[in-house]
DNA sequence: ATAAAGCTGAAACAAGTGTTTCAAAATTTG
DNA sequence: CAAATTTTGAAACACTTGTTTCAGCTTTAT
């Protein structure tokens, strides 16, 4: 049963008991972890001076049944996933019961998700977003177009964005044709695509569009090599991978918000009277239950 | 030019030159760079889903002599950036000055929404998922509302259930009003509404209408004693926890999307059919952008 | 010293690796 | 439409992989 402990512990903790060429071994591996995890067996054990046997040897000694194992532990430190996604992935396809097959599946769900929310805060993506920010901050209009699956990640930020700028347009094809809603859209405008396989044909002629009439172009979308990202200022990939047949737009949508935290927090004290304004407007219309 | 030069970029720029399968190849690698320096290149061939010659016609074609040469760059691209999310923490909270300012704020947005998927998947809110899917797969008519921020969740999950069930109904006033939306709604149908504080009046509105015809009511909201959770069925209770001034809905996304991936998973194949019906027929309205 | 216990490394193994070849299929061209 | 060209995947390849086996080599205890 499951009981995660450090492989490298181990080694560290048996190292007395061990016999003299396992030591050499171990010792190693100690020193060099990422061996552990790029090389091969053969190769690691030629580096440390040992014959292969003496690894074999060693991973029983340690109460490891095979080198995959070993070697599937440290790719995982590598990566920084704290526990071991591929070992886990297989552990809950072994219990293929009815009983917990729900529970399973949503804990599997769960791990995705945090993972695509970590991937989406990467470093990498942290500049590009903030890029993102100061490209919509110099743009005149802010158009905002996402299809089908998409729209929602789109429409989340229009409706967040709306709140403390006025120059933001949700181009969703409900008031007539796409053409209609990106007229007069230009150099000094900005084109914020959202999209992921498969590729709504709309989106991407959205895109192409907005290319063709310099528009610079914002892409949250599933790949750098995404049609809506060709060309894009600003690539924001996030990952959707997901344990359903659908993507998941979880990183999407949450990218989405950071970048409105992120306008709003940039903007000082003139967004938030701005919000505030939008809020006083709303209650007008008694759009809000009062407490 | 440098020796040096970066073969992803090199991948991205020559995408558009390659041939479909290639393409295919090329844009694995780019979404799982990691799986480059940590599998063999069979392994991720079979994860491409493409043959194994692709890549080796791959590597030529971006003017790589051997796969060695390609998964080693990968490999030291890894080894030379070992920003993990958590060090990455606690060095950017060493430097507390205004340029870092905007990460920090990404970083501590990250870190929340973490939280808040966690928190969605705890075995309490699981369980009661199930609950939620049983009750939807035993409903005549599925209703969904959420209006403002809450919207988007709604919507997410409208449309994905509307792939693979033909008796859900999205209620955003956009075809008349409410009123018109709910007619007929009664004992054997649900209504799934979404939203969060300051609850919209609207969204209210309809629970106690729904209430009213003795229909029975999935709350998905943020407190045990939201009025969108009053006396209903089952109460979906996620954190909103923002950074903004804004609440977050990514866990309520996250939570939709999870109960359209279980309603598919228990659907079996039955449900898969349907989807695939549902595809073709996106594909009659050259919806989609073919590869 | 000598028998018992273990450790060690060469060799053998089945399975998996990266690469090349080649004929069929798909696409483009005339 | 057929011919020329490109693209494709199965099969074959030489080699490496992780593991097991086994005979020789320590070491150790009597």
């Amino acid at each position: 049963m499951g009981v995660q402990t450090d492989l490298r512990e181990k080694l560290i903790s048996d190292y007395a008991k061990l016999s003299p060429q396992m030591q050499k071994a171990a010792r190693y591996i100690l020193d060099h972890p990422s061996d552990v995890a790029l090389r091969s067996m053969r190769a690691l054990a030629r580096a440390a001076d040992v014959p292969p046997s003496t690894i074999t040897r060693l991973m029983s000694a340690i109460g490891v049944e095979t080198w995959q194992e070993f070697r599937d532990h440290y790719q995982n430190r590598l990566l920084d996933q704290p526990a071991s996604y591929a070992q886990r992935a297989r552990e809950t396809q072994r219990t293929e019961n009815d009983a917990n097959r729900d529970e399973h599946l949503l804990e599997s769900i769960c791990r995705t998700e945090i993972d695509n929310i970590s991937a989406a805060f990467s470093p990498e993506l942290v500049s590009r977003m903030i890029e993102a920010c100061e490209a919509i901050e110099d743009a005149r209009q802010v158009f905002i177009v996402g299809r089908g699956a998409a729209y929602p990640a789109a429409c989340q930020f229009a409706y967040a964005y709306r709140l403390f700028c006025d120059n933001g347009v949700l181009v969703d094809g409900h008031s007539g044709t796409f053409g209609d809603e990106l007229r007069g859209i230009g150099r000094r405008d900005l084109l914020i695509a959202v999209g992921a396989k498969p590729y709504i044909r709309d989106t991407v002629r959205a895109v192409e569009f907005a290319r063709s009439q310099h528009c610079p172009v914002i892409a949250l979308t599933d790949s750098d090599v995404s049609p809506i990202a060709m060309d894009a200022l600003c690539k924001l990939v996030v990952r959707d991978t997901s344990q359903s047949f659908f993507q998941s737009f979880t990183a999407a949508l949450s990218v989405m918000q950071a970048l409105v935290a992120l306008l709003v927090a940039r903007g000082g004290p003139k967004a938030l009277q701005r919000i505030a304004a939008a809020e006083e407007q709303l209650a007008v219309f008694d759009t809000y239950l009062e407490d």
